[in-house]
DNA sequence: TCACACTATGCAACAAGTTGAATATTATAC
DNA sequence: GTATAATATTCAACTTGTTGCATAGTGTGA
């Protein structure tokens, strides 16, 4: 399972101790874009993570709001993360409902087909237009950036050629509709 | 949820009756390459399906094979999927362990990534090859095939897309990995 | 001052997905 | 004749992911 994994990298990844709140948040920013999920499963897989020894928490008390529980990564998980990264990843399938939909496009006028591709396009590209923002305010001079900086810039190309992807798919389903069918 | 709507696609889409375990095979074959699942979940899920009245079954005896359970579906099945279909679907967010992996990437030698990556390469080039000969034999006369084909070809075409830009998406890690980093 | 947004954590219930195994028949290869 | 692969279905247990709700304090704008 990934989420742990995640939780324990984001923790390693930035450096410092973060609560449950600061990782859901990271998690559901632009940033995180590598991992979607919910606070909930945070709490709960934190809980989890303690149980196991691979995190630390200890309560912060706040006097302009409420107390928090910040995180530390151990000396195990660290290890177990390590032991993570090189095991072989495996492909993620494709699970997407706009190809199910289209597999059975046949079923509704084409018209339909075409106004959700362009919905879906116009939310990937308003996508591609903040990663692209982000590449330019903190990954204008890659080469003289830390290592973790390089690594993070990798991240974000990736969110971008994804973003990519998932465009030129819609404008070439779109122009298929028009063009091949009648 | 999807799943659900996937079985029912397939059967439409196939337009004949199918067992569990011709909907296993259709999910994990080449062809399925827009969901898959196990044969397990199929089962459970068109139970379920038929208890909701989406689908009916009939138990067709064999001799030289196990009996099996044959699957239809009805005309509240096909008002449900039909609209599904019309939803605007939202986009699916990225969940790809590499990408975690290579977020926390400076915690090992690069070496141990650039491996990893090749792998992964290989096994969407693979893929690719597999797509991209069943473009050949099925879909070498888009224009002049049924609609019910156009909108196969499309899902095919998307499936080629994807794993041309995870092939390009290793590549651009792996060179960026050889060049920027020391 | 009233509503709303933000910070902060957590429970409960459910839906979806995975893993492992059991059961039974027939076909094929060694 | 023995092992194995393929066909065919299902149960049980578990993990992962989602939805709704509860609680509680502070800050901000109308």
């Amino acid at each position: 399972m990934a989420l742990s994994h995640s939780i324990l990298a984001t923790l390693i990844g930035r450096g410092k101790s973060l609560s449950g709140y600061d990782l859901a948040k990271e998690f559901n920013s632009s940033v995180g874009f590598y991992w979607k999920t919910t606070h909930q499963q945070i709490y709960r897989e934190l809980a989890r993570l303690e149980k196991e020894g691979m995190v630390t928490s200890e309560v912060v008390k706040q006097k302009d709001r409420p107390d928090k529980k910040i995180y530390n990564i151990t000396d195990t998980g660290k290890v177990h993360l390590i032991g993570w990264i090189a095991e072989p990843s495996i492909p993620t399938p494709i699970k997407e409902d706009m190809l199910v939909k289209m597999y059975v496009g046949f079923l509704v006028p084409k018209d339909i087909l075409i106004k959700e591709l362009q919905q879906l396009k116009d939310l990937h590209e308003e996508k591609l237009r903040l990663f692209r923002e982000y590449e330019k305010i903190y990954f204008s001079d890659v080469k003289n950036m830390p290592v973790k900086g390089k690594y993070r810039y990798l991240n974000l190309r990736t969110g971008i050629n994804f973003e990519l992807f998932h465009i030129r798919w819609c404008e070439e389903a779109i122009e298929f509709l028009n063009n091949e069918f009648e």
